[in-house]
DNA sequence: GCAAGGTC
């Protein structure tokens, strides 16, 4: 039997029909669905979920209290499935075949990916033959080419993505466990390090001290109204549009008198080319720029792709594949929503699309697969297909052409000026109208018009600090520092949200992500520098070619990751200790109004979570927090009551604005009372046990700690009782409220 | 409970 092995189950399904002779037959092999035909042999095709085994160290290693950290560094690194049921079926098939075919993706992980099928296989069938086949789109022309040529497995290509796996495992799990334990952060809190998650986090703080070091410059700018003969009001620019000196432009100010005369004028076209095809940086880019974060479009564009809509999500390659019959794709669209469009360019001779930069072996470039019905989707993956739709059309069009006018103006021996811009030739952009720039109309100005001055203004400004990363420029950056897969990067930003890393988008480190890169770059450096990825590839390279070993590149690693624990070693104290001062610093939200000491967050005895005052047991100021995620506090402070805004986060959950802690406890007392007044009005406890929430148990607890009657409940002081009592703060809160 | 890389 002739076994095929593709990377994912879909390219298995699609593969067996275009080399079956009839319609394959689907059988579950088990609990997988493959695809089987006869040809000269029998022939099984089945798909792989990317990986299915993972790499580990050994159980014993799991206890982060009793195994030093630094013992991960030459710990075995093991291999276990991630995936048992197809793990099963390549057992099972694996054993009957005779003759194995790894068809799965044409990159690095691709040929790792067919080499742990092709492992596992062998430890049942050690004797059975195999070979590789190479496609980069799944279209006829492509797949039955690369059958007919089947070529040998590049095992050294393989080692080299085994060695990243190693190094990113060891440097990974070593380090994060040991920035964790050394800040006292242990369990769902921990403090992740990681090749790729580290550096991306340093840029970002990197950029938020850019921010913090920057010093604002005021400058002034100078604007005259001017009125054209027909009375058209339109606005002129001094032409030093930044006066630094406010002398300088109060001079100028002071002599702009009635009239301005039109200098000059210039007409002249200039054309804007068409965009390149998407890969998956540039469509994040894209979706990114109309509102959605990078994670929330890859998980649509996976959907669309999943139900034939568009192709392949996850491409580095911008330059469509010669075997794609383009025209025919573009066919599809002569009926549906976007008829006119494919009507337009099929009129074209000649389609010559556009070509991106990056042009490599994996996949084509994001294209739309079929034609989708409005109805078939909701409003949001609608949205993202029309774009891969429009993108797809906008590669084949022509160039947009404008018109662009820049009139200069005397007035007073000033010179002053206005430019314009319209657009004469849609081209592309009638494809395509995202983000377009506005056409900026002028009057029709001749040289030597003189026109009236209506009025004339001077703007206070000042210089800006630069811009936080957005997701998506981030991610082109990521991409551009070769940090991160087209696959991944998403993922890596969506990390640090979940860590508590960052918040917001644009994204705005925290002052535990200040702490972590702070001390990672003192002490370990490598890791939060691109150029650790960039080092690694060049190994892997060197391992592809054959021009060192693995064991090579690993042992060198290895050693390097020792010399970064030698000096954690001679450093152990300093790192705790400046880690968990940042750590404190994100607990901090504001100053208290009845004492002056610092508002925090903190948990009770009991371990819940309450802001409580600095100044505790002399201050008594307090409000509550809801019970689970993790707080984060932004940089937002409330106008009302000085202390910031906080911001809950929920694994899978989207963050919860809760706002200014004290408003939100105000609001919530009201709706409280709102909902008393709703309600019939119950009477005022009598006994303690009256009060909803306390029963026999609870008043026995209550009454050891001096409280025994409601008066002394409603007088008590919740904190104090809480930590006399092991009951949580909110808990005595509400019976109060209850009381009240 | 640790990474990053596939895929769903």
């Amino acid at each position: 039997m002739h076994l095929i092995i593709a990377e994912k189950h879909i390219a298995a399904k699609r593969i067996a029909a275009i080399l079956a002779p009839k319609k394959p037959k689907q059988v579950r092999v088990s609990g997988m669905d493959t695809y089987e035909f006869k040809d000269e042999d029998r022939t099984v095709v089945m798909g792989l979920s990317g990986h299915i085994v993972q790499l580990d160290f050994p159980k014993a290693y799991n206890n982060w209290q009793k195994v030093e950290s630094k013992e991960l560094i030459d710990a075995d690194v093991i291999t276990t499935p991630t995936h048992v049921k197809i793990v099963n079926a390549l057992k099972k098939l694996g054993k009957e075949a005779t003759h194995v075919t790894i068809a799965t993706d044409y990159d690095r992980e691709g040929e790792l990916i067919g080499v742990e099928a092709l492992e596992i296989i062998k430890k049942v069938n050690p004797e059975v033959d195999f070979d590789r086949v190479f496609y980069s789109a799944i279209t006829k022309k492509e797949i039955d080419d690369a059958f007919a040529n089947p070529a040998a497995i590049d095992f050294n290509l393989a080692d080299a993505g085994h060695s990243r796996q190693v190094i990113d495992l060891v440097w990974g799990a070593s380090l994060t466990r040991y920035l964790s334990i050394s800040a006292g952060r242990l369990g769902k809190l921990f403090l992740s390090v990681g090749r790729v998650q580290s550096p991306t986090l340093a840029l970002i703080v990197d950029k938020e001290k850019e921010r913090q070091a920057f010093i604002p410059k005021p400058y002034w700018e100078i604007y005259a109204t001017l009125r054209d003969k027909s009375g058209e009001l339109f606005n002129v620019q001094h032409k030093t549009q930044k006066f630094w000196d406010r002398g300088e432009a109060q001079k100028v100010m002071d002599i702009i008198g009635d009239n301005a005369t039109v200098s000059s004028v210039v007409r002249s076209k200039k054309k804007d080319k068409p965009p390149t095809p998407f890969n998956t940086t540039e469509f994040i880019g894209a979706a990114s720029s109309i509102g959605y974060s990078a994670a929330n479009a890859m998980r649509i564009a996976e959907s669309l792709y999943t139900s034939g809509f568009i192709s392949y999500p996850r491409t580095d390659n911008t330059v469509y594949p010669e075997s794609i019959d383009l025209r025919a794709q573009i066919e599809v669209f002569k009926k549906g929503t976007f008829k006119e469009y494919a009507e337009k360019l099929l009129a074209k001779d000649k389609l010559v699309p556009t070509r991106g930069k990056k042009e490599t072996t994996d996949h084509p470039p994001i294209y739309p697969a079929s034609l989708a019905k409005k109805n078939e989707l909701n409003d949001q993956e609608w949205k993202l297909y029309e774009l891969v739709v429009r993108r797809f059309f906008a590669t084949f069009a022509e160039e947009a052409e404008w018109e662009t006018l820049k009139v200069r103006f005397d007035i007073e021996g000033e010179e002053f000026k206005a430019n314009g811009a319209r657009l004469l030739h849609a081209g592309w952009r009638w494809y395509y109208p995202y983000n377009a720039p506005q056409d900026r109309l002028l009057p029709a100005l001749e040289e030597g018009d003189v026109l009236s001055i209506k009025s004339k203004e001077m703007l206070d400004k000042e210089t800006q600090p630069p811009g936080r990363y957005g997701q998506g420029r981030l991610i082109k950056l990521m991409e551009e520092l070769g940090l991160g897969t087209k696959a991944t990067r998403h993922d890596i930003i969506s990390k640090l949200y979940s860590r508590a890393y960052v918040h917001g988008n644009p994204l705005q480190p925290t002052k535990t992500a200040f702490a972590v890169v702070e001390a990672l770059e003192k002490y370990a450096p490598t890791i939060t520098k691109h150029d650790m990825t960039s080092q690694l590839e060049e190994d892997m390279d060197r391992i592809a070619e054959g021009n060192i070993q693995e064991e090579n590149v690993l042992n060198e690693s290895r050693k390097m990751l020792h010399d970064v624990f030698a000096e954690f070693d001679e450093n152990t104290e300093k790192i705790s200790e400046s880690l968990r001062a940042g750590l404190r610093e994100d607990k901090v939200i504001g100053i208290c109004k009845e004492c002056g000491s610092k508002l925090m967050v903190r948990r009770s005895k009991r371990g819940s979570r309450f802001i409580g005052c600095d100044g505790y047991p002399d201050c008594n100021f307090s409000l509550p927090l809801p019970k689970s995620g993790q707080v984060i506090v932004t940089d937002k402070v409330c106008e009302e009551h000085g202390i910031n805004h906080i911001k809950i986060i929920n694994p899978g959950k989207r963050p919860w604005d809760l706002g200014c802690p004290q408003c939100n406890f105000i609001e919530w007392k009201k709706t409280q009372e709102e909902e008393k007044r709703k309600q019939p009005e119950t009477p005022r406890p009598e006994k303690i046990t009256d009060v909803p929430g306390i029963g026999k148990v609870t008043a026995k607890k209550l009454e050891d700690a001096g409280v025994s009657t409601v008066d002394e409940l409603e007088e008590v002081n919740a904190r104090e009782l809480s930590k006399n009592t092991g009951i949580s703060v909110g808990k005595i809160m509400k019976w109060q409220e209850a009381i009240a």
